[in-house]
DNA sequence: CGGTAACATTGATCGTTGTCAATGTCTACG
DNA sequence: CGTAGACATTGACAACGATCAATGTTACCG
């Protein structure tokens, strides 16, 4: 799990801040943590690349959300080294898991990772 | 406008790919096109900083989701230029738009960019 | 009209990352 | 047990991006 689902934006303070002169408007509520805001970076760093989002696109097109590398090269114009280093990356984030049946390799969409990171960025 | 709302990813050929043989399971809809990844994936890359998500979610906890560049060099630890790069990117990318009134600059959430974001990401 | 304050732009630096060639590992098969 | 196929790992390189110092631009003030 990347990052927490429940981040605390709504209604906390709405306090102090009258710095009383020129160009700040007040807060409604708190901004994103620091942290929180590396960790859905993270998330999104590892999303924001053309082959990566085709990859999970053509592995969520397959049924049961899974598809193995050899789908992959035959659609995607890279090196099957390239493809294998984008995999790693999904998988480190969380968005695909492996399996290894005989010589083949299958990459599994992980349920609920998009709508997580979709739902987290939504929410601010 | 950075890419389009209707990605036609559901209903279209379940068709003949019939590899008849090993590894490869059948597809139950199309991926996504090329052209559309790059799109989504330019999308994502202008998110995908913490300093920028800090930035957008400090816009957006402020009433009329509109900052001052002060609000914003007075959380971020970061210089100045810094600061104006990583909302020139944002502006570019269609999530904040800018106004200049007398001597400060505002910086004013483009209403629905998150959303449609998360909505195309969520829809693989 | 000088000076200052707010912000943008430019130029340079340095870590990060996408890519491929070469090689390694493991499984199936004869 | 040797060979071939599927995929992962390593190493190298080029392109990109985040950052800051220095400088430029523009509006306000005395």
């Amino acid at each position: 799990m990347p990052f927490t689902r429940t981040l605390p934006l709504v209604g906390i303070s709405t306090s102090d801040i009258n710095k009383a002169d020129a160009c700040c408007s007040p807060l409604t509520h708190e901004a994103i943590a620091p942290d929180q805001a590396d960790a859905l970076a993270r998330s999104l760093k590892a999303l924001a690349d053309p082959a990566r989002l085709r990859i999970i696109s053509i592995v969520a097109a397959h049924a049961d959300a899974e598809a193995c590398v050899c789908d992959l090269t035959d659609q995607l114009t890279l090196s099957q080294p390239t493809i294998s280093h984008h995999l790693k990356v999904l998988v480190d984030a969380g968005y695909l898991s492996r399996t290894k049946r005989g010589t083949w390799s299958y990459y599994s969409l992980v349920p609920g990772s998009l709508d997580t990171v979709a739902g987290v960025l939504a929410a601010v």
